[in-house]
DNA sequence: GGCTAAAGTTAAGCGTGCTTAAATATAATG
DNA sequence: CATTATATTTAAGCACGCTTAACTTTAGCC
């Protein structure tokens, strides 16, 4: 099993811990693009290896061990995501696909290094915190979808989902970013639409956007 | 062929041109720490795609497409080790293994960023040339080795070898860097090592060394 | 020119990480 | 609880980039 492979099914597999309890073997299939049966295959190889207990048609869960190497791997990765956006000035949308490619080549020490060039981030530039050196994850601010938010309420974006591009781009462009604040003005009950404020100009937004950003809520 | 393999072979191949006229396959092996029967191997694939022009027991030249291949994985790789050096702060004898790695996953978007953040460098931190994005390989100062120097003559470094680690760290070490002047003391005719000056100090240094050190003459 | 050493090639095989298709286990539903 | 749907596993196979061992070509030397 070679190194990139491996760090990508730990970094999934540690990736969806936040969410829900236990990742099935099919959302690691469909996040990574693969079929049902590489997914097997490497759980075997990982168990053997001690990074996932895995027993047959039970479950899926990391060792310490591999939990971990997982979480130094999404450090690596948002370091990366950070000294991308902030340094070399990379595209909200194009730094994480960039920092993927990267995250599997660059040495601890290299890692280190731009950490502390850095100042020691504690959120990437999505919002997602940024596992320490000696494995601490900051806490997040408390915060709700968008798409909760009621009218005439303030909010402040405290992060936002990644998954998708076309989002992050389209975000970005009407003045989304972290820490904006965002006024609710109106909620649409038929579809759940929102017409908000950002930075003084009004935006209509579908509840599957404001679904994907996440804030602190400033006034109810 | 994954693209890695690929453009290692490119390079390596590329990178040898300046020295002599054909490389050799065992050359490819060693340099690529692989056995012979895998650069054949490759050499045909290589063929095929077009990248080089090769028949076999005759000789290995590479073709314009692969040539601009290569010369690219040259550029991404030595702008790299100009980001790593000036940018991050790696130390000399570490840049090039961490480019190398490096190099093969970053967009060529991010490299012309990086080209542009660093003001278009021309040399490497090795003093090697970095080719532009448009093919144009900047000419090096007429140089020679340190170790054809005579006594009380003075230079300036202008490139050293980057193969071995050891060695960058070694000469870092006694203050030599790329624009260093150095003044030679003495030429012991017997085993034909320097006395050197650098900034001041004093240091032996073999004829080994002094073969892996480029310098423009100041003063014969 | 003939012989040997060195360089290069072929053949067979291996580990990795995938694939598809078929088999089997678990979960969901009436 | 039986049946169907879904999830998971197994089996067979493939492309890749290597390896070693055996073979062939070329180059160097007398």
């Amino acid at each position: 099993m070679t190194n990139i492979s491996k760090e990508d099914y730990l970094s999934v597999i540690f990736k969806h811990k936040d969410q829900n309890e236990e990742i099935k073997a099919t959302v690691i299939a469909e996040m990574m693009n693969i079929s049902g049966a590489a997914v097997t295959d490497m759980l075997k190889k990982l168990s053997k290896e001690g990074d996932v207990k895995y027993e047959k048609y039970k479950g899926i869960k990391l060792t310490k061990k591999g939990e971990n190497y997982a979480r130094n791997m999404v450090r690596r990765h948002r370091i990366w995501e950070v000294f991308l956006h902030d340094i070399i000035g990379v595209p909200w949308e194009k730094v994480h696909d960039e920092a993927h490619r990267l995250e599997h080549s660059a040495s601890d020490e290299l890692i280190d290094r731009m950490e502390e060039m850095l100042n020691f981030p504690e959120y990437d530039p999505h919002g997602d915190p940024i596992p320490a050196k000696n494995g601490m994850i900051p806490k997040l601010r408390k915060h709700v979808p968008l798409s909760c938010m009621k009218p005439d309420s303030v909010c402040s974006v405290v992060r936002v989902n990644d998954f998708h591009k076309e989002f992050l781009n389209y975000i970005s462009g009407i003045g989304i970013k972290l820490n904006e604040k965002i006024v609710v003005e109106e909620v649409r009950n038929f579809d759940k639409s929102l017409r908000i404020n950002v930075n003084g100009s009004s935006f209509d937004v579908s509840q599957k956007l404001a679904d994907n950003v996440f804030v602190e809520i400033v006034t109810i």
